[in-house]
DNA sequence: CGTATTTGACCGGCGC
DNA sequence: GCGCCGGTCAAATACG
């Protein structure tokens, strides 16, 4: 983890807290995983410093003052007061100072001469000091606490849809079988157990998508042949449900256009298999609106600009780049501001990168290959997916439903995130800058690593939106009952963990980094279910059941 | 001088 | 068959 987070944190409420300054001194939260730096935060101060040695200084040579062993044993009890009178507000960090001073002089008694007094205010100061420090750690006892009850809330919702994943895939296999058995054969191949659309590879490196060799000709050919109407079918469906185009700005010639004329160039005749299982992931497209200055979002891959043209219908040039990281990555993006909004930039992402990936980069890939697996295996294979597309743009981002939205207007839909939007008023506004995926320099962020995805996303939201939650309302009122300075985690104090976690959960959700980080997350568990199940048409079930289960909460 | 970008030409598919 | 359109190529150009 990286001190970046802890560092955010605390400096999220207190502004005499520099955001920037080194690790030093700090204390490793095993739980958080990164330094939360109490004594730096006093140090910061413009005052402790001085405080902290004078004290020491004053305490040794005046022994009317109380030493700081004294003050030691008075500071629990300074700690529980403070506690119990602040039930009801507590600040990530953190208007210490002068939230209490008064009750803690109060503990003191009063000075007989000048230079007494000054000794004794000094050290109420350090009492005051110290106090403060041991409510910074409860409080980041506390947050610690909430950031657990997250991650365990979303560890269990995983659990949970893994386990409707299971049952949805054993339910509708069979009505596959009975109801749709013919068409859904043709893309799911159930029975048989082969993959004829396994578009993807979605491992944790990013690698490049899985070819189905298995399929025969005649089978290829008839797939082919019928995934026409079906993707027609799909098409209405999807018009009909949002009513509006996804592919960026496209007019409907354009998308019918380009439909047709890539499912003839990726089958242009029998011989289907791997050429056009490249080639149909490749055209799984995935769409990126984000506002930004920039003339390109930076997602941390390299870009070599190899086109440029006028599209219709929109007075903006659309550029065409493709992936430079590795020789031969089939990946392209269109980037075209918005003709309607010019501030918003939409990136159009196209096929799976056939090297690793740096972190940098692994968010957005690792999200519009989600969403790519996503749509393809939830629209094309599931009544759920073709009769309401939002099912996908909720999963993708449970947050809001208008947030994405799917296309399946083509043979090879697309899916567009919308990072556009705001919803959550608990979201503070970061500036119009450039976007940038969250991820901090020098920040190991291997999704094939041992952290759960779950984790790891959250872990990568909160490095860089954590400290725009509001939790002082929550932790106030129930978290910060009066207890030993560094207590254990406590599942008991359950009464605010709904809200708490509700809260937290809207904040969260709400960031357009962590849903793409969360969508990248999802695409790991799912890249491995891929990989453990070598690749069986389970996993389009799985993908499916995932969007269900999204859409039922 | 090497690399990246620009930009006009070219290609293939589709609609009329 | 022709024109339109999206997408790509590659020579020319710009840049460090």
């Amino acid at each position: 983890m990286d001190k970046g987070w802890g560092l955010t944190l605390d400096t999220s409420s207190s502004p005499s807290f520099p955001s920037n300054h080194p690790p030093t001194n700090d204390t490793m939260f095993p739980l958080l995983g990164f330094p939360v730096n109490l004594s730096r935060a006093s140090k910061d101060d413009h005052q402790t410093p001085k405080l902290l040695g004078e004290v020491d200084f004053f305490s040794d040579r005046n022994k009317s003052t109380p030493p700081p062993s004294l003050l030691h044993h008075v500071k629990p009890h300074i700690v529980k007061k403070e506690i119990d009178e602040t039930p009801l507000h507590v600040n990530t960090g953190l208007q210490l100072l002068t939230a209490n001073t008064g009750s803690d002089q109060s503990t003191v008694d009063d000075g007989l001469s000048s230079d007494a007094e000054d000794k004794r205010a000094k050290s109420t100061e350090l009492a005051h000091l110290q106090v403060e420090l041991q409510r910074m750690n409860a409080e980041n006892n506390k947050l610690k606490e909430m950031l657990s009850h997250v991650t365990g809330n979303y560890t269990a919702l995983q659990m949970h849809l893994m386990t409707l994943m299971q049952q949805n895939q054993r339910t509708e296999s069979t009505e596959n079988e009975v109801v749709q058995g013919k068409v859904e054969d043709k893309n799911h191949d159930i029975g048989g157990g082969k993959v004829p659309r396994q578009f993807l590879n979605i491992g944790p490196s990013g690698t490049t998508a899985e070819v189905d060799d298995q399929v025969s000709d005649s089978s290829s050919d008839e797939r082919t042949r019928s995934s026409t109407p079906q993707n027609n079918n799909i098409e209405v469906a999807a018009r009909n449900n949002n009513g509006k185009t996804e592919r960026e700005e496209s007019p409907d010639s354009e998308s019918q256009g380009w439909a047709a004329n890539k499912l003839q160039k990726v089958n242009p005749s029998n011989s289907v298999d791997q050429s056009t299982s490249e080639a149909t992931m490749r055209k799984a497209r995935v769409s990126v609106r984000a506002r930004s200055e920039a003339p390109m979002i930076s997602d941390g891959c390299q870009w070599r600009k190899y086109g440029q043209k006028m599209a219709k219908g929109n007075p903006c040039p659309r550029a065409y780049y493709r992936c430079t990281m590795a020789v031969g990555c089939p990946v392209r993006k269109q980037v075209q501001r918005c003709a309607e909004d010019r501030t918003i930039l939409v990136t159009t992402y196209e096929g799976t990168h056939n090297h690793p990936l740096p972190p940098a980069a692994m968010a957005m890939a690792s999200t519009t290959t989600a969403a790519a697996s996503m749509l393809l295996s939830g629209s094309m294979s599931s009544a759920d997916g073709i009769m309401n597309p939002n099912l996908l743009a909720r999963a993708i981002l449970p947050c809001s439903s208008s947030m994405a939205t799917l296309s399946a207007s083509a043979p090879f839909p697309t899916v567009t995130l919308d990072l556009t939007h705001n919803p959550n008023p608990l979201q503070f506004q970061r500036p119009a800058a450039p976007f940038q995926v969250p991820f901090l320099p020098g920040q190991p962020q291997n999704f094939g690593s041992g952290v759960t995805p779950i984790a790891q996303a959250q872990a990568l939201y909160n490095q860089s939106k954590f400290s725009g939650l509001q939790l002082s309302q929550e932790v106030g009122s129930s978290q910060l009952a009066p207890q030993a300075p560094r207590p254990p985690l406590q599942p008991s104090q359950q009464p605010s963990l709904a809200d708490t976690v509700s809260a937290a959960a809207t904040a969260i959700t709400a960031d357009p980094n962590f849903t793409a980080v969360l969508a990248a997350a999802i695409s790991s568990i799912i890249g491995g279910a891929h990989n453990a199940n070598n690749n069986n048409n389970t996993n389009n079930n799985t993908s499916r059941t995932t969007i269900s289960s999204f859409s039922g909460n």
